[in-house]
DNA sequence: TTAAACTACTTAGCATTGCTAATTAATACG
DNA sequence: CGTATTAATTAGCAATGCTAAGTAGTTTAA
C-alpha cells in the first residue's frame, strides 16, 4: 500500500468520522433556538471580538452577502450589533451583545457537554491522541 | 484545570474541526454536479442497496418530507429510482441506477483526494495522530 | 366484515442558508 | 478631479430543513 493511497484512506475515514460528529450534535445546536449559521457567527464575534463584516464572512467561508443576511437576523434577535468603522466608513464591526453572549455561551456548554460525555468514556491516550490529531487537522486545512 | 473541563475544551475543539473540514471538502461535493444532501443519501443507497423512504430518511437524521423531496431529484437525475415494495404496497424501495452508483463513486474519490491533498503536508507522526484519533472519535461516538 | 385507526408517502407552505449579479457608498490612486 | 477599488447591501435563485394536512394502503377491533 503506497503512501498516497494510505493518506487517501486516512482522509475518507476523517471525513466519515467528521460527518457523523456534526449529525450527532446538530440536535443539540437546535435546542438552542438560534439557527445553526447563526450561531456558528456568533461564536466567532464573542470568542474574537468585534469583526468586519467581510472578516466574518471570511472566517465563516461564505460569501459577505450570505453573513450580511445572518447578521441582520442576529441583529432582529438582540444578539449581535453593526457598528461603522470610523476609521474606514465603509466597514462595519459586528460585535455581539451582552445577550448574545449569554445565549452562545449556554448553548456551546450545552453542545460541548454533549460532545463531551461521548468523549470521556475514552482513556486519557485517546483524548491526547485526539488532541493532537485536531492540532494536525487545524494545521493541515489552514494550508492552501 | 478539571479533567471535565479538560474534556469539554477539547469537544469544542473537536466540533470547530469538524465543521471546518467539512467546509472545506464541501467545495468538491458541488463539482460533483450533486447537491449534498442529495449526495449523501445516494450513497447510503450505493453502499447499502435498497431501503424505504423512511428507513433512508431515519439514515439521514431528516423528515420523511425532505427525503420525498431528495429523492424526486435523484430520480430526475436518473440517479436512483422507487420501486413499490410488493409485500406492502403503501412502502418504497429506493435503490440507485447504475449511473448513479458510477457518478457517486466518482465525486466520492474527489473529495477525498482533495483532502488528502491537505493531509499529505503533514508529518508521518501527525498522520497516525489523526488515525488514532479517528478510532478513538468513531469508538466514542458508537457508545450511547 | 366493515369502520376506525394506523402507517407510508406526498404536497403545500414556510424558514434558513448558500450562491451570483448588480447597486450604493466610501476610499485610494493616477 | 475622476476613475478604480473596496465594503456592504439588495434582489433573486436553489437546496434543504421543518410542520401540517392530504392520499392511499394495511391492520385492528367492534
Amino acid at each position: 500500500m503506497t503512501k498516497r493511497i494510505q493518506i487517501e484512506n486516512l482522509a475518507d475515514h476523517l471525513h466519515r468520522a467528521a460527518i457523523r460528529l456534526l449529525r450527532l450534535v446538530r440536535v443539540q445546536d437546535t435546542a438552542s433556538g438560534i439557527a445553526p449559521a447563526r450561531l456558528s457567527a456568533l461564536s466567532v464575534i464573542v470568542f474574537g471580538g468585534p469583526v468586519s463584516l467581510r472578516g466574518l464572512a471570511r472566517a465563516e467561508q461564505v460569501t459577505p452577502p450570505t453573513m450580511s443576511r445572518i447578521v441582520d437576523a442576529l441583529e432582529v434577535d438582540g444578539l449581535a450589533r453593526r457598528r461603522v468603522n470610523q476609521q474606514d466608513r465603509r466597514e462595519l464591526l459586528i460585535e455581539a451583545t451582552e445577550k448574545g453572549a449569554a445565549m452562545l455561551k449556554e448553548g456551546r456548554k450545552r453542545r460541548v457537554k454533549f460532545l463531551a460525555s461521548y468523549l470521556s468514556q475514552l482513556d486519557t491516550s485517546e483524548l491526547s491522541d485526539i488532541e493532537r490529531a485536531v492540532r494536525a487537522v487545524q494545521k493541515a486545512l489552514q494550508q492552501q
